[in-house]
DNA sequence: GACTGATTAAAGCAAGTGATTTAAATATCA
DNA sequence: TGATATTTAAATCACTTGCTTTAATCAGTC
């Protein structure tokens, strides 16, 4: 008892990938644990369970995939950014690099390079706070390459600091960032768009001057 | 077809407040979504699903539960912080504020008034990020008296501020210093202790620090 | 001691879960 | 055209979910 199967319209990379698109923007929207595997496959157009298992084997392997699709091209744009400040020559401050943190991250919410959206964002701080899966274990091989740099080039120009501190405040840092990312992204898709919020590009300059402010900031002891 | 009853040892009330008790403690270790019904009343002792649903209702009055339970004494107490800082008469700094607002979230993590320790905070930061219920508009009426003061205080500190900017930068804030009492927390009962990280305390002071450079660095325009 | 109301235990329900299996429909290439 | 491998559909499995129902057991009062 097998049903009938429509012409296949898309190659299985394009199924591959709209399946993998679904499935961020549905654990943006409702957090990982709240979609299923059918879930996902019913918006993603198919009708039962079984094309995401044949794509990915089981549910643990569609977030990884999920991550893996952005990471890299964020990693590389951090990369691209910093190499281009150390070409130019002048002087790079501890707000450049931050910038090169938080701009790749947030010109995702752009969805500039076609639709997408502020969608990772938002899967990113769900998975950040989600107990089911470790994200920084998940990711590392990835996109460590960018951070390592950032928290290399951030830690000489914070020479004062001491070593725990500045552990402890680049990881503050790093959550503070994709939290107030997702949480502005969410606020403008739900439309309950407080009153008057400041628009992305100076939201995320202002953020940018924030976290290099608390960054810097004179040592408790 | 009905079971043996044990004599009732606990009180009513000592019932429900185990079954809170409980309930925070598994929200925060697993977050909202992966704990069940059943799964509390199991740890509370009980063996299955009937007294929760007999004491809340249904399960989004579990999660209020919880929030009420902390939410009260954590405003009181920043009242209190607030109340003594203006009689003492001298000079309020914007650091002094914060602290206000972070020290009885981070006097919830010693356990100092018999075990509970840092579930709250936990829990908090998973209700933060959950899709599934909104705190904010679920501890209005509450909490707000507190956050209200601050806010306004800091509001007076800080005139340079356009007010678009100064409103981001606070709800910024007020989810950071969530989510990196939080994060330290889970990491220190994971048993995944980075290295060496700092002494509660110190942490928390910094903590303090670094939120109020970031709240008056320069904006940005 | 029997009655009454509060609390607990056990069983069951309809719905949904991740995953597997089976079979049908397609594309590819000989 | 016909055999083969890939991809989709449907049904099914064993399990968990929130919640309800039914029945048993307690404490207190007369």
């Amino acid at each position: 008892m097998a049903g009938k199967r429509k012409p296949n319209e898309l190659g299985q990379q394009e199924t591959r990938e709209r399946l993998i698109e679904t499935a961020e923007r549905l654990f943006a929207e409702r957090g990982l644990d709240a979609v299923s595997m059918r879930l996902i496959n019913r918006e993603a157009g198919q009708l039962n369970t079984s094309s995401i298992h044949y794509y990915f084997g089981n549910r643990d392997a569609v977030i990884e995939a999920v991550v893996e699709h952005r990471m890299s091209r964020i990693n590389e744009s951090r990369l691209a950014l910093l190499a281009e400040m150390r070409a130019a020559g002048g002087e790079i401050t501890l707000h450049d690099i931050i910038a090169a943190y938080v701009r790749p991250l947030a010109a995702q919410n752009d969805g500039c390079d076609g639709g997408g959206g502020g969608n990772y964002v938002r899967f990113l701080a769900q998975a950040y706070a989600s107990a089911e899966i470790d994200i920084a274990q998940l990711a590392r091989g990835r996109w460590d390459q960018s951070l390592q740099q950032v928290a290399e080039m951030a830690r000489a120009r914070l020479p004062a600091l001491p070593e725990p501190v500045f552990r402890e405040r680049l990881g503050i840092m790093f959550r503070a960032v994709v939290y107030a990312l997702a949480d502005r992204e969410r606020d403008r898709l739900t439309g309950r768009e407080r009153s008057t919020r400041l628009p992305l590009a100076a939201f995320v300059e202002d953020l940018i001057h924030m976290q290099a402010a608390a960054l810097a900031a004179a040592p408790a002891l």
